[in-house]
DNA sequence: AATATTCCCGTTTTT
DNA sequence: CGGGAATATT
């Protein structure tokens, strides 16, 4: 990520003598740089701004310790994404480091440390790893047995309550202590019951890995030592984003020796909403009082002009330490600013310039558009279509999401962990065998009851007498999971196929015809997934690809270059850069976010955000918003978001584009929608499917989108937008009935 | 039990 | 406007 300029290293250094190979380590780094790799015992605090060389650092620390104090198995360096782990784990490989150092993210770390320490942490060493889906349809299940309704209760409110509470390390029990509202009494309620159905499944959430471990670490001082033997010197990088369990491990951990190197920037913490404390870094060198800390200010990625112009926005934060950003790249283009009508000529706009750019000798470089909000892709998506430009998307869902990929997989995580009622309901009538959703409630209930896993359940006598006629069906099925687990002796990728033979799946995807199903496609991928692991991994079981597939979901879409623009959300941009980079939708309540007034959202927190959008690019920055954006069907007057006014004015190029002129495509659509409704007036009576004859009260939206109030005869009013709802205008002959 | 509507609700999401 | 879930329909 550092940029070519920086001349990386690229000879070999096997053959030269330690001293000289870890001279060569900083031999090419600046003095800060090199202070921070040659840093020997005591902990370390590395602040790095953008661009600054930061995961160079790390790399040659990480080399520089296995070579000099220790070795390779005494260091581990933790990340929060696989995509870093697996950059850091290269990039450490080429620096001829032995084998042995351990390089993964905090959960895949945590992960492995549960299992193999599952004894001592009260957990079954086959636990389930639950994605966010899971979570969810547990949570929901949560509010049913706790005697609620998920239509009263919003699910996803819980879901955060959970989330939160786990964040800080509190247990249902504390969490409601902590929190005497009404609303807080009930989710801790939920709490205490997702935790209880999570325990009896014998599964661990996302969270769950980090405070169990940090649980553990805490209460077992037995384990926490000989770890702490093990792994003598660890770095973790964006220490920023680490939450208070994330926190714990690491202090914990670096306990009696302190050789810990901290990583990161505050100015680009930006998952507090998450958890994340960005105290945690800045109370660094009150937690380590021995610490040093070594600034990196020089930034090797952008121009001055974009630096100045981020250092001006980010500098409005109180929350922060002051620390300057510097370059010795060249001064630059200004920075752009374009105020759009619509969010349509927003993105139409943004199209047009990048195929500018791309006419242009160096083409653009490597172009990305980023959002607040992936709502705004869409906008950007047509656009670029229409331009005829390629474009890649960084979505947050990937292969491991799909419907097909997560249905295998629940059956081998049935057949590892027969618990896992989740995931048995997912395959209970997958593919169909006629057990329907009344037998499934049927079984569900008494699973609720008798307090009993799903797949014990289906072999009970009575519970299949009282079944009835389903009953054969359910037996079948049990039948079919327990020829299954003869997949359990097979590596990873026979069990699969195995699986997907004998289930069936295979033939309910296969023989689904449709041109943009890629089903079998994406399943005969898993295989190879699985194939790739078990190879990378010779000695692992089922459960462990299980659990990598859980962890790595992020199979990172994101490719370089190949000359497409990458569109994705601001948060998924950390980390990368960028030729030219475009920021959407510099609107108030888009970025900074807000959604009703006052709400908690924190406007420093939104500043880091821009501030790190901004940061991503190497030579052309890019800002731009539309003054009318479509929300709810409607087009909304938008105001302009006040980070915009934070810039210094003389950096910046500042245009504000009218209303366009030739709109040919768009006129066509009106006068057709204007067409369609012409007849509409208040006044007129109108049908509707379901509610019956009613009366127009109000007619308002305008050509674009026109919306309706009726009066109907139940004395009931309704609002609809024409263009989608089931009305229709009676005829003024047919009133006489 | 599977398909067709209508209704409901909209942040960001490393793992 | 659009996806997803709850409900209505055959």
């Amino acid at each position: 990520m550092d940029g070519l300029r920086f001349g990386d290293y690229t000879g070999s250094v096997s053959a030269l003598s330690k001293p000289s190979r870890t001279a060569a380590l900083v031999a090419d780094l600046t003095g800060a740089q090199r202070a921070a790799v040659e840093h020997g015992d005591g902990p370390l605090l590395v602040l790095a701004g953008p661009g600054s060389g930061k995961t160079r650092v790390i790399t040659r620390r990480a080399a520089y310790l296995a070579g000099t104090v220790t070795t390779a198995a005494h260091v581990l360096a933790i990340t929060f994404t696989n995509k870093a782990a697996r950059e850091m784990q290269e990039r450490i490989a080429a620096l001829d480091v032995e084998a042995g150092m351990t390089v993964c993210t905090f959960h895949a770390w945590c992960a492995r440390l549960l299992r193999t320490h599952s004894r001592q942490a009260g957990i079954a060493p086959h636990f389930t790893v639950l994605d966010r889906d899971d979570r969810r349809r547990l949570v929901k299940s949560a509010i049913e047995s706790a005697g609620l309704s998920p239509t009263h209760l919003p699910v996803a409110a819980v879901e955060r309550a959970i989330g939160d509470a786990k964040c800080e390390m509190q247990t249902p029990e504390a969490y409601r202590a902590s929190r005497p509202g009404w609303q807080e009494q009930t989710c801790g309620h939920v709490y205490a019951e997702y935790e209880k159905l999570r325990v009896r499944m014998e599964a661990l959430d996302f969270d769950d890995l980090l405070v169990s471990a940090a649980r553990l670490l805490t209460e077992a001082e037995q384990v926490r030592g000989r770890l702490e033997d093990r792994y003598r010197y660890v770095l973790i990088d964006e220490y920023q984003d680490t939450n208070l369990a994330q926190y714990v491990i690491a202090r914990l951990l670096t306990r009696d020796r302190q050789n810990v190197c901290a990583t990161g920037d505050p100015d680009q913490s930006i998952y507090g909403w998450r958890g994340a404390n960005i105290r945690n870094i800045l109370t660094f060198e009150k937690d380590y009082p021995t610490a040093r800390v070594v600034c990196l200010e020089d930034n090797y990625r952008s121009t001055k002009r974009i630096l100045r112009v981020a250092d001006a926005l980010i500098a409005r934060n109180c929350q922060r330490k002051e620390k300057s950003l510097r370059t010795g790249n060249a001064e630059g283009p200004a920075v752009v600013v374009v105020e759009c009508e619509t969010a349509e000529e927003e993105a139409a706009w943004v199209a047009r310039e990048i195929r500018t750019l791309r006419d242009q000798e160096e083409r653009g470089g490597e172009v990305a558009v980023f959002y607040r909000v992936n709502s705004l892709s869409r906008a950007m998506e047509d656009a670029l279509r229409k331009e005829g430009l390629a474009y890649q998307i960084a979505r947050g869902v990937a292969f491991y999401e799909r419907r097909e990929i997560k249905d295998v997989l629940a059956y081998l995580r049935v057949l590892v962990n027969p618990a896992d009622d989740l995931s048995l309901l997912r395959i209970i009538n997958t593919p169909p065998r006629g057990i329907g959703g009344t037998t499934v409630d049927r079984l569900v209930n008494l699973a609720r009851e008798r307090e009993q896993p799903l797949a014990r359940l289906i072999t009970e006598e009575d519970v299949l007498r009282a079944l009835g006629r389903p009953a054969a069906a359910v037996q079948r099925f049990d039948c079919l999971l327990k020829e299954l687990a003869e997949a359990l002796t097979l590596a990873a990728p026979r069990a699969l196929e195995y699986v997907l033979s004998y289930s069936g799946l295979r033939a309910l995807f296969g023989r689904t015809e449709n041109m943009e199903d890629a089903a079998a496609g994406n399943l005969d991928e898993l295989v190879s997934a699985a194939t790739l692991f078990q190879h990378d991994h010779p000695d692992a079981r089922l459960v462990d690809w299980l659990e990598y597939a859980a962890l790595v979901s992020d199979v990172d879409t994101v490719r370089e270059g190949a000359g497409r623009v990458t569109l994705m959300t601001l948060h998924a941009a950390k980390g990368l850069e960028f030729d030219t980079v475009f920021i959407v939708g510099m609107e108030d309540g888009l970025l900074p976010l807000r959604r009703d007034e006052e709400d908690a959202s924190d406007v420093e927190e939104e500043r880091r955000l821009c501030f790190v959008g901004m940061t991503r690019a190497r030579r052309r920055l890019v800002l731009s918003r539309a003054r009318y954006r479509m929300a709810r069907g409607a087009a909304i007057r938008t105001v302009r978001s006040g980070f915009l006014d934070e810039l210094p004015r003389a950096e910046l190029e500042w245009s504000c584009l009218e209303d366009s002129a030739p709109r040919a495509g768009r006129s066509a659509e009106e006068q057709a929608s204007a067409e369609r409704f012409a007849d509409w007036s208040v006044g007129r009576l109108v049908r509707h499917p379901l509610h019956g004859l009613g009366q127009v009260l109000a007619l308002d939206g305008g050509p674009r989108s026109w919306r309706a109030a009726v009066l109907f005869r139940d004395g009931s009013r309704r609002a609809f937008i024409l263009e989608h709802a089931p009305l229709e205008l009676v005829a003024f002959d047919e009133v006489g009935d």
